[in-house]
DNA sequence: TGTATTTGTGCAAACGTTTGTATTAAATAT
DNA sequence: ATATTTAATACAAACGTTTGCACAAATACA
């Protein structure tokens, strides 16, 4: 580990002050242009690198933000991450990237980890597990921007940028009874968690604004794996349940009930129609009839938010919520026109 | 933003040098149990939280690493990423993850952001621009642990975590083998890169102690994704070409082959049997064979050997290259038997 | 009782910057 | 020519820690 070049070597080798070279790093007007010059060549011969804890520790604040998800390694959250540092990235900001296993526990370390690393600010999405603030009280009483995604708990009042699922369902829905299916199976996900209440939600109502009767066995509720949209056509099948499409809360269960209807020689879409909801990229492969989350946009408004926050430094009492607009991707799963 | 709590604060308050607060915060036996304990409770009270800048600067040295990746949100990365995460958080490290975006410059910026935050090492995958070291050399001259994985420069001596290419395709072939398929198909990415010349180096020498010959036509370079795979099919139909397997050295290209089989009511695995390489997600979903390339195991490695090299600030000329074995995983799509 | 040792604490320098103020030299005004 | 302003640079303090050294009090040893 050779010794790091400091502005104090670039002054010696210059016969200056390193107050000088330091103006001079930094464009001062107050520093002439020859000498600025002589500084950054000098600073480069000698391959200058800022200590950027010194900077940090003398400005007060660091140019880095804290991201806490539940995993870094899912689709959802990998895009939304991309988004987030591709923002920061152009803002001069860096991110610090935390991931809480889902756990109340490590998002507790998480959100200590970051305040004590200095972050300007953190955007989060909660674990599964949360179910109040109590794991990152520090962040709200330490009074540093904030801003949650996608999870949000919906009785704290706070930044937010979620998903509009409500609409999202209802598009589904509404373009399968436009293609003409009527007896509409829904697959839901745990109705506890508000994103599938919502999706139940516009569900309902495309029924209702296109005069279906609303039938609640057709309302399927499970953890939407591939498994389990297997099984629940293997019974809707076995119960002779007489039903013409389906429009799953999640893209695995779309997928398993694809993969059983195609067993049981029905075709998708012409007998049955399928979608499923939040195109996942095996969906577009398949083309299989989805919705599309834009999670790279979530991250990039959470971050967009997030600085505007920290720049202007209003720690107010302003709350935004920005909703986040999701598309219906149709594909061949439910085009029988 | 409320003031911050130092240790001079505390100290003040509790008629002590700030040394000696500094001390018992950090269990120096020359402190007696008393003051730690008071210390402790009043720094608990204030609600104290270290200065990390001023520990990194004084100490001159950060726990924290750099990773580098082309992507954050491919699904490959984005396990090496978990994999890096977890075992650097069980050592006490943060990480700094930038992308490259496939860039050298990008790259190039990476490594001076993270040299300048003083990371105490760096991981990387070089992007597929990149062809020599300059991007990095400030790595190799500031002389600090340094570990790339899948993706090296073959004429680089370093620490390096890398996938067995050329045994995973063999395995692949030779599976195809004993299931009985004989003219074998290999669809390969551009040649140029490394892992796929591994790769069909692999297919080569399994047809060869199978004693099969070696068919340079059935050899077919191409960019290996979906449409890629639906076209090569396509053209091989039109020509007529006899075979009856297809190893593609990437998934979606095999993806794209059964898709096109599927379409000329080609029976997979009946007719033609069909392997990809890397065990895509949707591989699994739709029973693909294919290779798991253990991208976790690879993170967590590549996190392994760089903070051995960390703790014992053993910059040496002894470099390491492990080898991570790839799996072969066995699905329907090549199951003729 | 006096000296040596141990134990705990205080003092001050240092890490590498930024930045307010002082100083010098040059340029302009009187 | 001298006084005043301006421009460029130098000096020094500060950010919040860690840590070597000095010191005082308490204990041990002779």
């Amino acid at each position: 580990m050779t010794k790091k070049v400091t502005i104090k070597d670039i002054a010696r080798e210059l016969n200056t002050n390193y107050s000088t070279v330091s103006r001079a790093l930094n464009d001062s007007p107050k520093i002439s242009d020859a000498t600025k010059q002589s500084v950054l060549k000098q600073a480069k011969l000698m391959g200058y690198q800022p200590n950027s804890f010194a900077q940090k520790l003398k400005k007060g604040y660091s140019n880095t933000i804290g991201l806490i998800v539940p995993r870094i390694n899912r689709v959802f959250f990998s895009n939304v991450i991309h988004g987030v540092e591709t923002i920061a990235k152009q803002q001069g900001f860096n991110v610090i990237i935390c991931q809480s296993n889902e756990s109340v526990k490590d998002e507790e370390d998480n959100v200590k980890t970051l305040l004590s690393n200095n972050v300007a600010g953190i955007i989060m999405s909660i674990s599964k597990e949360t179910q109040n603030e109590s794991s990152f009280q520090e962040i709200l009483t330490n009074k540093i921007p904030f801003v949650m995604f996608d999870r949000a708990l919906n009785n704290l009042v706070s930044n937010q940028v979620v998903n509009n699922n409500f609409k999202g369902a209802y598009e589904v829905t509404e373009h399968l009874i436009k293609q003409g299916y009527q007896k509409i199976i829904h697959f839901s996900g745990p109705l506890y968690i508000n994103i599938y209440q919502d999706r139940l939600n516009g569900y309902k109502k495309a029924l209702a604004d296109y005069q279906i009767a609303f039938n609640p066995d057709f309302i399927i509720e499970n953890t939407l794996t591939k498994d389990k949209g297997i099984a629940a056509v293997e019974e809707l099948l076995k119960q002779k349940v007489d039903f013409d499409a389906i429009f799953a809360s999640g893209d695995y269960s779309a997928l398993g009930a694809i993969l059983c209807l195609r067993q049981h020689h029905i075709l998708v879409p012409e007998q049955v129609g399928v979608a499923g909801f939040a195109n996942e990229p095996f969906t577009e492969l398949l083309d299989i009839t989805s919705v599309e989350q834009f999670s790279t946009e979530m991250g990039k408004s959470a971050a967009s938010l997030l600085l505007e926050k920290v720049q202007r430094k209003e720690i107010s009492d302003q709350y935004q919520n920005i909703e986040i607009l999701p598309q219906l991707i149709i594909r061949k799963s439910t085009q029988k026109l």
